[in-house]
DNA sequence: GGCTATAGGTTGACATCGTCTGCCAAGTCG
DNA sequence: CGACTTGGCAGACGATGTCAACCTATAGCC
């Protein structure tokens, strides 16, 4: 009776439970559509009943996941506090983003996606990009909106959060310093530079 | 006469020469072992007498690339200089590499090789981190060669490099400022971190 | 010279991958 | 009732990485 209901849109999402379980459990290149289809108990090509390819269901997972970053991010700088508060906060989120959802933001920033101009790339394309634009309101919310200063360090400043996740993701066997440190220190020097004048050890800014 | 001269070492480098330029054109993932077979002009299993698997291809190729991004890196800090100055011509070289060794920087950070901890992988990440080394010597050479703060500004500069070489490589397509001004901020304001007092050295190259 | 070991090559096959085609069952609606 | 749609299935296809068996010519010894 109650059985009925997951005809229309519950098995897409089964098959994305399962798919991304899988994911997390032996990464992305080694999840087969058969051992997902298995996952979900149906055969493997009804997935394409579903899906049109494999890579849509690894796009459709990683356009959701960056979405509910975009909403982590707009909540840390929603709050309260000064500039360098609610950017440490950013900060602080997308880093443990990055390492919460590693398939995702592998699938993200570290897969070299066939057809980036054909539709998929550019759905995870924008996904990512509404993302850091959180991040970059915050700093020309600071430098001036206009301002192609704003954009530079705005850019400058994601790089570097990005490359904390992706290098500990990369290298999780490197004889890290301790995580927290190392992560707060990061943060602690990123505010300093993206911010003009922050109560912290500042940079000069160039006249 | 002299074509005898290859029967020994002469078609690992062959081998070798066609997979570089076949992953510069096509991408990491998009190159098979019958394509590497076929620029070579041998018969596909014929490269199993040479190496053991594929992986083995990508990864010489990338420990080979890796040193000599060292070398350049020593080069780099070796020269004259503030320390600031040297940490900027180091950053420089790297991001460079990165740029220009596409396919072997994908393979050293942005792949998720499977077996990370069997030989092969193992071989990439030592490759990688003794280019590591390179910036944190000259990061222990000021402040200290002992001091975990050394490490942990090390790290955290690393981290800041490796993310603008990431999330170039990841977003050819993004509205990026002039690359340029990008990189030139993005390793003032490293340096500026990375060092205790400097004042902003701002050497401005224009190749 | 003749014999043999061996490195490097080939052809052919295998399991597995993503994907496509064709067919079937059941529910929906005229 | 009968037609259409939806979701499922079995089977097959080409391509991939890899392995096994066999050939061939050179090098080194007797």
């Amino acid at each position: 009776m109650a059985f009925q209901i997951d005809t229309t849109q519950h098995r897409r999402e089964q098959i994305l439970d399962a798919a991304r379980q899988l994911f997390a459990d032996k990464g992305l290149h080694h999840v087969t559509t058969r051992q997902i289809a298995a996952a979900v108990g149906i055969s493997q090509p009804s997935l394409y009943a579903h899906f049109p390819n494999r890579d849509s269901i690894t796009v459709e997972l990683c356009v959701r996941a960056f979405d509910t970053l975009q909403a982590r991010l707009q909540a840390a700088v929603a709050g309260t506090g000064t500039p360098a508060q609610r950017l440490f906060r950013l900060g602080l989120d997308y880093i443990g983003f990055g390492l919460q959802n590693e398939a995702a933001y592998r699938i993200a920033f570290m897969a070299d996606l066939p057809n980036d101009a054909s539709g998929q790339g550019n759905l995870v394309l924008q996904a990512s990009v509404q993302a850091f634009g959180v991040l970059h309101g915050l700093i020309g919310e600071v430098h001036g909106h206009g301002q192609p200063e704003s954009d530079v360090i705005a850019q400058s400043t994601w790089a570097s959060l990005h490359g904390m996740v992706a290098l500990l993701l990369a290298r999780p066997q490197f004889p890290w310093v301790d995580l927290e440190t190392l992560i707060a220190t990061h943060l602690d020097q990123l505010c300093a530079m993206a911010l003009p004048d922050a109560a912290a050890p500042a940079p000069q800014s160039a006249p």
